[in-house]
DNA sequence: AATTGGGGTTGACGGTTCGTCAAAAAATAA
DNA sequence: TTATTTTTTGACGAACCGTCAACCCCAATT
C-alpha cells in the first residue's frame, strides 16, 4: 500500500514537473517551439515517459489550460464573496477578471491556443469536458449574483430576458477585450486604446447601467469600490502586481 | 509589356486558385489537415510552385484571413451608409457584423487561427500590417459614426472619454461573442444561450443605452430598423441567408 | 548472495510534413 | 533550329510526432 501511494505521488509530481517545464518552453519558444523532445530534455525524462503521462502534445497544452481555468474560477469565486450591494459584488467579478489577466497574461495566451478547433479535436473527451465546465463555472458565479440582484429589487429584467443574458454580455465583453489584448498586444495601445483594461471597466459599468442595475454608475463611486475590492478581497494579488511594477 | 502583364495575370490567377483550394481543404480537414502536399495535388501544381507564391503555410492562411477581413470591412462600410439617425447607423454596424458571421462563419474561424502568436510570427511584416489595418478599418467606421452622434447632440461623452471608447466596447463585445460562438459551438447553445446573436443584439442595445445614445432602445423600435436595414442595405446577403435556411 | 519476475524507462525507428534545390521542362531569343 | 533564360518539378534533408521492443531496476524469493 505505502509503496503504491509513494509511486502515485511520484507520478503526480512528475506530471507537475512536465507541465511546469512545458509552460516555460511555451513562454520562451511559443507553441511551435514546444516539442516533445525539448520537453523530454528539459524535464530530464525520456520521451516515452512523457507519453505515459500525456497522450499527445495537445493534452499537455490542455492540461495547462485547465490549470489556468482553475485559477480563474477561484478568483471569480472570491470576487463574488465581497460584502456589499449586488452590483458591487458584480464589480467584484470584473476586478477578479482584471486581476487574473494581469497576473497570468501568458496563461491566458496558452489557454487561447486550445480554442483552435484542430487542437480541441485531439484532446480527450474528459479533459475537454473539464475545461468547458471550468469555463462555465465563472458564468455561473455571475449568474447567481444577477439572480440575487433581481430578488433584491436592484435589477429588473424585462419579460423573457433570462438572468444569463446579463452574465453572457459581461462575459463576452470581457473575453473580447482579453482576446484582443493578448493577440494584438502592442498594436492595440498604438491605435488609440492606451488602457484597454480601464476601457473595459468603463464599458462594463455602462452595460450594467443599460440593464438598469442600481445604483447606477452615475450615483455611486465604483472606482472607490474597486480600490476597496482590491485591498480587501485580493490583497496578496495586489501586492504581487505592485511588486512587479 | 503585353507578355509581362499576361504572365502577371496568370500568376495572380494561380494565387487565387491556390487560395481557393486551400480554403476548401481548411474547411474539409481542419488546420492540421491542410498540408502543402495536399494543396499541391488539389491545385494540380507542384509543391515548389506553391512555394513561389507563398513563403510558407502560414502565409496562405494569412492571405485567407485578409480576404475575410476585406469582406468584413466592405460590409461594415455599407452598414454605415444607412440613412437614418446616428444610432440607427450604428445599428447598421451590428447588422453588418451579424450578416458577416452568418455568411462566412468558416472564414472567421480561419481568421482566428492567425491570431495564435506562433503563427503571426511566421507571417511577413507587410501582410501582418495589412491584416491589422483592415481590422482597424471596421473600428474607424464605427468611430466616425460616434463622432457624428456627438456633433448631432444625440450622444454626449463625459470629459476625458474619447469616441473610441464607444466603438472599442462594441467591437470587443461583438468580437467576444463571435469567438465564443465559433470556438465553443454547440456547447454555447446547450448551456443556456440558445440564440447568441439575439443576445448580442440585446447587449449592444443596452451598452449604447448606457452611453445615453438617443433615442434609447426603450423609446424606439430598433427591431424594426434591423429588419429594414437587412432589406435595404443587405438585400442580396439576406436572400443568400434565407436561401440556406 | 544469487536469481527471477514484472513494472518502469528508454531512445531508436517508421511515418509525416515542411521547405529547398538541382535538374528537367518550357518559354523565349537568337 | 539552336542557345539562353525562366519556370516547374519532385526527390531530399531536417524536424517532429508517437510507438514499441529492448533494457533496467528493484523487490520478492530461493
Amino acid at each position: 500500500m505505502a509503496t503504491l501511494t509513494r509511486k502515485q505521488r511520484e507520478i503526480r509530481d512528475r506530471s507537475d514537473l512536465i507541465l511546469r517545464v512545458s509552460r516555460e518552453l511555451l513562454l520562451e519558444r511559443g507553441y511551435l517551439g514546444l516539442t516533445m523532445d525539448r520537453i523530454a530534455v528539459a524535464s530530464e525524462y525520456s520521451k516515452g515517459t512523457i507519453y505515459q503521462h500525456f497522450r499527445n502534445k495537445e493534452e499537455i497544452v490542455a492540461a495547462l489550460a485547465v490549470q489556468t481555468a482553475e485559477k480563474r474560477v477561484e478568483l471569480f469565486r472570491r470576487g463574488g464573496t465581497f460584502l456589499g450591494s449586488t452590483r458591487e459584488r458584480m464589480l467584484g467579478m470584473g476586478v477578479a477578471a482584471e486581476v487574473f489577466l494581469r497576473l497570468y497574461p501568458d496563461h491566458f495566451k496558452a489557454e487561447q491556443i486550445t480554442r483552435a478547433a484542430s487542437i480541441r479535436e485531439k484532446i480527450s473527451a474528459e479533459r475537454a469536458q473539464h475545461l468547458l465546465q471550468l469555463e462555465h463555472g465563472c458564468v455561473d458565479v455571475a449568474t447567481a449574483i444577477v439572480q440575487d440582484a433581481v430578488q433584491a429589487g436592484e435589477l429588473s429584467l424585462p419579460e423573457g430576458v433570462p438572468p444569463e443574458t446579463v452574465s453572457f454580455g459581461l462575459w463576452c465583453l470581457t473575453y473580447g477585450v482579453f482576446t484582443l489584448l493578448v493577440t494584438e498586444g502592442r498594436p492595440l495601445a498604438e491605435l488609440g486604446f492606451p488602457e484597454p483594461l480601464r476601457l473595459l471597466e468603463h464599458n462594463q459599468n455602462l452595460l450594467l447601467d443599460g440593464h438598469g442595475w442600481t445604483p447606477l454608475s452615475a450615483d455611486h463611486d465604483y472606482a472607490a469600490v474597486r480600490t476597496r475590492l482590491l485591498a480587501e478581497v485580493f490583497p496578496e494579488e495586489l501586492a504581487q502586481l505592485e511588486g512587479r511594477a
